[in-house]
DNA sequence: GTCTATAGTGGGATAGAC
DNA sequence: GTCTATCCCACTATAGAC
């Protein structure tokens, strides 16, 4: 009953993550392989396996280092701001364009929940949810931002598309039903 | 100087194109190499170069009839409709939850454009510029359901989370600022 | 239009010695 | 903790015969 559900790292499999990390984030995904990773750190491949049991491992940590990294990127915008939302996307957007590859390996498939530190997801997901204080509100907005990310990272938006604009745009429109839905429901206290 | 950008498909390059198109529908992105793809065909890999010149030009071609059905799509949500933002976003999510792997091959990497027929894609985002009047609020409405569909077929929602209420949510907020600017505009006229 | 043969590259992972 | 040796897999693509 009783189970650990993470494992934690010893320090050797975390200089290989950190080194994982920045792999993945000055060549992109396809770079991250064994073998490149080992060549990085001057070993060879096979002894990567006394460290991490496999590449989904390894993968899954560098995405806890990168929602850990998230997460505190939020909590800080959220400090003392007059608009938490804008400050919020703001800093949402500056995280992902600072670091497109770590993002989509966050963001572009399931999550290994059960290789993340309990918690961290939330962690994670809770400053949105203190600005707007309603989670289909708050799907909605993040949903926005991810979207404006993704297109922006696949160059699907016209050359010289005004993204700021679209960010304002969408943005100042969910921010209204927010505090329009804020109002409802303090009707109801 | 007239150069011909796109150059036609044989037909049997076409009848090869609708089975990669099906292969990738039915088992992924993954699955869409040239030897699977030459297997469902009962041929050999090699055969597949007579036909197309590689990989790349194979996967633009399953984009481009996408990109086709995706604009087909979207123009009948937009005819005789009281709402055609509500439709328009109705119908755009139907379509990537029914293709969720031809969605990502179509939206997650910048289009091969100089293998695209000409016209196409203008023609895929035409009835949200015809909906919404504005190119900033068409990007916020685009950049939204993208990040919905993206997200939801990455499984980041929670189980259980009503999806459908963040759709209206996002839908209604940007509707409400689409007009909002229509109004702003006509003072000008 | 299809074939066989093959080149060239790269990947994840294991066994067992040191 | 690292090594060598190795397995087995998969991929795109070309050459040249039929």
């Amino acid at each position: 009953m009783t189970e650990l559900v993470v494992k934690p790292l010893t320090p050797r499999a975390r200089e290989i993550v950190a080194a994982a990390r920045e792999l993945l984030e000055h060549e992109g995904a396809d770079a991250l392989t064994m073998r490149r990773l080992a060549e990085r750190l001057s070993i060879r491949a096979p002894s990567l396996y006394k460290h991490l049991p496999d590449k989904a491992a390894l993968e899954a940590a560098v995405i806890a280092t990168g929602l850990e990294d998230l997460a505190a990127v939020l909590e800080a915008a959220l400090i003392a701001e007059a608009e938490p939302l804008v400050a919020l996307a703001a800093a949402y957007r500056a995280f992902a364009l600072s670091h497109p590859h770590l993002y989509r390996l966050m963001n572009d498939r399931p999550l290994p929940r059960d290789q993340l530190p309990a918690g961290l997801e939330e962690r994670a997901a809770a400053p949105l949810l203190r600005a707007v204080e309603n989670q289909t509100c708050a799907r909605a907005v993040w949903a926005f931002a991810h979207g404006m990310i993704m297109l922006e990272l696949a160059q699907r938006f016209p050359q010289g598309a005004d993204l700021d604009a679209a960010w304002r745009e969408g943005v100042t429109a969910l921010q209204a039903r927010a505090d329009y839905s804020r109002q409802q429901s303090k009707g109801l206290d």
